[in-house]
RNA sequence: GCCCCCAUCGUCUAGUGGACCAGGACGUGGCCCUUUCAAGGCUAAAACUGGAGUUCGAAUCUCCACGGGGGCACCA
């Protein structure tokens, strides 16, 4: 056993809106690091200003709050390690990359991109591969040096070896050799003297004490540069993980910006920000992620305490994985009935409100355990159960005739229904329920004509929670005030 | 074009040479329950990409093909 600490980290840059690719690539860290008692940190990596867009930091640090992804360090909380943004450490990045020009590993480079565009070109024109062709790669270290502190556009670029192999280990694919020969000099220190990702990644990794590089498989082909940049220092080597990617529903290629439209279309997104408005509890949306690239063999509903419990790095699964919103669907709603009614009556108010409704925290209370298993999101509950919160409902008259009867047939009915109704002292299930079947039995029709006619006229719409219970929280006067606007509404039809 | 990765029901997956006529979950069909809508119970259909090897024995190991995905920037 490692008897070093585990330390993991989630590393976003800033670029963008936060989508559930990305949480699940801070999920699964997260995961390793609680269950084994380790650090689980928080990184910027902003090293790209022109891609930076103000607010993504801030969004992903509220997704993960939202999701319950907590780190123990990060810019916002600090730690140790600090700063945890990459931006605030190029002093940092800076020196190792000299040092590595030192070491013989690197070294400064002074051709101006449009040489490189040019050099680009006619390399794709013979149909060679892109690659940096070494202009400077045999520059006197010295001399770069000068002519970098005189303040020359300078880069520094890793210097691959030309011959030979490297073996790099992925935890999930086992070992792997590349040729050093299809390995090109990669820019680690821009000339505007932030890094690129490659050095900068490398250098906090070391520097953080990171054991375990769980990161996107778009990563996969650079692992041999960066075991190069890793070993050219002479530090220890972390795990890497490299996670499989979101597919499009169909299978067939990656989400992409037109999907996630179609998906919003649909009621569904894959932003993680929008996931709340859409009515979606962290417990489903955590448990839909986590099961797309971790397989567990049985009892597959997981919150996060349960999938810290569970956790196991070599479960992790390395194809890519389809994004099925049914299943989303699914687990939302099976998160929904596990959770206690005030938690439920706490999380579904705001969707009451958002709809202008004045929502009495007792009453609700009382209407949770009639629509909990009805819910698929939170904002299920508006169809539900809004007009429990309404002075007055406006039936349809169609709505209010009753299946295979007239109009006047089911105004009679709702009569003989109301003088019941009335005689009684409450209107409770145990009270109301006994008399209406034998009104059922004695008319000769089926409950759901009778019960029909009833559930229109008290709740104003076809379906709803189940008819007595609702009648019991509407309270008797009320019901037989709507019976009675019923009759009417069905005497003038 | 070059490099890399992946491969089990429609989808997510279990499976690490015999315990697999391949298990679970979502979805789908049927039945039961039922005052609507749900939930719940039971049940059905549904997969090892193809070929060649290794082996007494392969979903599991090797190779090839096909397929899918990713990467080839002074982006991450």
């Amino acid at each position: 056993m490692d008897p070093k600490p585990v330390r993991t980290r989630f590393a976003p840059s800033p670029t963008g809106r936060m989508h559930l690719g990305s949480a699940r690539s801070a999920l699964y860290p997260f995961l390793l690091a609680r269950r084994t008692g380790g650090t689980f940190i928080l990184r910027i990596e902003d090293t790209d200003q022109k891609r930076f867009v103000p607010g993504a930091e801030q969004e992903l640090i509220d997704g993960l709050h939202w999701l319950g992804i907590n780190y123990d360090e990060g810019p916002d909380v600090g730690g140790p390690c600090g700063p945890y943004r990459q931006t605030e450490r190029r002093e940092i990045y800076h020196e190792y990359a000299w040092k590595l020009v030192e070491l013989g590993h690197a070294f400064p480079c002074f051709c101006t991109p449009d040489r490189l565009d040019k050099v680009r070109q006619e390399q794709m024109k013979n149909k060679q591969n892109p690659r940096y062709d070494g202009a400077c790669r045999n520059l006197n270290p010295d001399e770069g040096r000068r002519r970098a502190a005189s303040g020359e556009k300078v880069v520094i670029r890793f210097k691959m070896p030309k011959e030979g192999s490297i073996t790099t280990t992925d935890l999930l694919r086992g070992p792997s050799t590349t040729e050093n020969s299809a390995l090109d000099d990669s820019v680690l220190l821009k000339s505007d003297g932030l890094p690129t990702y490659h050095l900068a990644a490398m250098v906090d990794d070391h520097l953080m004490e990171i054991t375990h590089v769980i990161r996107g498989s778009e990563w996969l082909p650079s692992l041999p540069l960066h075991t190069h940049i890793i070993r050219a220092f002479g530090w220890e080597e972390p795990q890497f993980v490299h996670l499989s990617v979101f597919l499009k529903p169909s299978g067939k290629g990656k989400m992409s910006k037109r999907e996630a439209a179609e998906a919003i279309q649909d009621g569904h997104s894959i932003y993680v920000s929008e996931m709340q408005s859409l009515g979606y509890i962290p417990e489903g949306v955590l448990n839909w992620i986590a099961l797309m690239g971790w397989g567990v063999s049985e009892g597959d509903v997981l919150t996060l305490d349960d999938m810290i419990a569970r956790f196991d790095i070599h479960n992790l699964t390395p194809s890519p994985a389809a994004m099925n919103f049914a299943k989303l669907d699914h687990f939302n709603a099976t998160h929904i009935r596990l959770l206690r009614t005030d938690d439920l009556a706490a999380r579904v108010k705001p969707y009451f409100l958002r709809e202008g409704l004045a929502v009495d925290d007792a009453k609700l209370l009382k209407i949770i355990p009639l629509i909990r298993e009805r819910l698929v999101t939170l904002d299920d509950s508006l169809p539900f159960a809004a007009w429990f919160f309404k002075e007055t409902v406006e039936p349809k008259p169609a709505d209010l005739v009753a299946k295979n009867l007239t109009a006047a047939q089911s105004a009679d009915v709702a009569r003989k229904a109301y003088e019941i109704l009335a005689a009684l002292s409450e209107i409770t299930p145990a009270v109301a329920e006994p008399p209406l079947r034998l009104l059922v039995e004695q008319l000769g029709l089926s409950p759901n004509q009778v019960f029909g006619i009833l559930r229109v006229a008290v709740t104003g719409q076809t379906v709803s929670p189940p008819l007595f219970e609702s009648m019991e929280i509407v309270g008797k006067e009320k019901v037989l005030e709507r019976v009675k606007k019923a009759i009417k509404v069905l005497e003038s039809t």
